[in-house]
DNA sequence: TCTGGGGTCCTAGGACCC
DNA sequence: TCTGGGGTCCTAGGACCC
């Protein structure tokens, strides 16, 4: 054995559900085994969609996005169920406490999918060992399949997870990348989607191996910052962790609701606004969060879509306040034409503890505000005598308060 | 008779400060 | 005195993912 014997590298796991709700349907009610099954919106309003189906289904061609009644056209055994969220959520949770007992290394991305890092854990065995254990453990224990990818870093575990469904375990390593992860087509890149695709087809860059030896400069004409990190990802490099925390840091919380018809009424419209601002309140709770921004959507008739936002100078989580500021912007901005659909968002959102720490901070710098303040004055005072402010307003009439603090000071001065 | 609802991240311009 | 450049915050929109 030499010296140099190389360092070893990190082993990244994804894990990918396999049509994560319908398997789920299925496990709850066998008698669903081996038939079309789709999971979809409202079937009795347009924004009756597919959401997921199995791969029963996927065989005659019913695809997500796809709507129900062309799905039902293409396979007219077709069954179809309404999403049950809470299921899903719980299923998700035995999931990643599986993958929890393996490593604490584990970041959900969303509810059907994860990443781990095993790096260090011989323990439970080869990488191999570890991901095969894991799959049928879920299998055994949930009767839900799962797709696993193995590789050195995140993006090329999620790539790997791709390429064996359902029921697959797929290695790829940095040896592997030229003859498995190249010849794919460029739109199949993980961050490549339909506008970036067709931006790179116009300079003739067809596959990922393309994209990995594109010109670096002609790349950063074409798309950006983003294309240096494509190039670094379709050459198999991607540092980013496998970060735990990432979880608890989510930014926003809304919901948004197409309308079974476009429309102009107000009590329809003040209806629906009650609606999206019970929802998002009912999460902030389930998250124990508040929000410092507010954010509404308006899809007109004709898909024109606009958001219009507003910092504010207050953390929000009540529905009365959701509502109040999301109507503000509303009545602002509301073009009166037909709606298709409204949105209201919370954004700036943390959980509540974080925010009494955030403020405690912030307290603690007014204080210190508050010093400099005072000795401020006591400097004018010696200059301009008992009244500095009365000076500098007279002064110039510019001079404004500018922290809200000196304002709340000044208006206190003035009692 | 077009395409739902939940998110994240990035970009870009204007305001404002230094 | 009409003038540079850097940095941050706010807002709107776009691309992407599941």
């Amino acid at each position: 054995m030499s010296q140099w014997y190389p360092k070893k590298g990190r082993v990244i796991f994804h894990v990918d559900m396999n049509s994560f709700y319908a398997s789920v349907e299925t496990a709850y009610n066998p008698k669903l085994k081996g038939k079309p099954l789709a999971i979809a919106g409202n079937p009795e309003e347009r924004k009756g969609i597919v959401v997921t189906s199995s791969y029963e289904a996927r065989a005659k061609g019913v695809k997500t996005t796809m709507q129900l009644w062309e799905a039902r056209r293409l396979c007219p055994e077709l069954i179809v169920m309404r999403p049950n969220f809470d299921r899903y959520r719980t299923a998700s949770k035995e999931i990643f406490q599986m993958l929890a007992e393996i490593t604490s290394y584990v970041q959900p991305v969303s509810i059907d999918e994860g990443y781990m890092d095993v790096t260090g854990t011989e323990e439970h065995g080869s990488p191999i060992e570890i991901a095969e254990n894991l799959q049928q453990k879920i299998h055994r224990k949930l009767d839900l399949p799962c797709s696993i990818g193995i590789a050195p870093n995140k993006f090329l575990a999620k790539m790997a997870s791709d390429m064996k469904k359902p029921m697959g375990i797929t290695i790829l390593r940095k040896r592997d990348i030229s003859d498995k992860l190249w010849p794919m087509p460029i739109e199949e890149m993980y961050g490549v989607g339909a506008k970036t695709a067709n931006k790179l087809r116009k300079f003739n860059i067809n596959t990922i191996g393309d994209l990995a030896n594109a010109d670096s400069y002609q790349l950063k004409q074409i798309l950006g910052i983003n294309g240096e990190r494509l190039r670094n990802r379709a050459n198999g490099i991607d540092s980013r962790p496998v970060d735990p925390e990432a979880v608890h840091e989510f930014k926003s919380i809304g919901s948004s609701q197409t309308l079974a018809e476009d429309t102009t009424d107000d009590s329809e419209i003040r209806t629906l606004m009650h609606k999206l601002a019970e929802n998002v309140e009912r999460r902030m709770k389930r998250k124990q969060a508040a929000g410092q921004s507010i954010q509404i959507m308006i899809r007109y008739h004709d898909r024109k879509t606009v958001t219009r936002s507003k910092k504010l100078h207050q953390f929000i989580e009540n529905k009365d306040d959701i509502l109040y500021f999301a109507n503000e912007l509303f009545q602002k901005h509301w073009n009166t034409e037909p709606i298709r659909l409204l949105g209201i968002t919370v954004q700036d959102v943390d959980e509540k503890q974080n925010i009494a720490n955030q403020l405690d901070l912030f307290t603690y710098e007014k204080e210190a505000e508050k010093e400099k303040l005072y000795k401020t004055i006591d400097e004018l005072s010696q200059k301009f005598g008992k009244n500095p402010f009365k000076q500098l307003h007279n002064n110039d009439k510019s001079e404004q308060p500018r922290t809200s603090f000196q304002k709340d000071f000044l208006d206190d001065f003035k009692q």
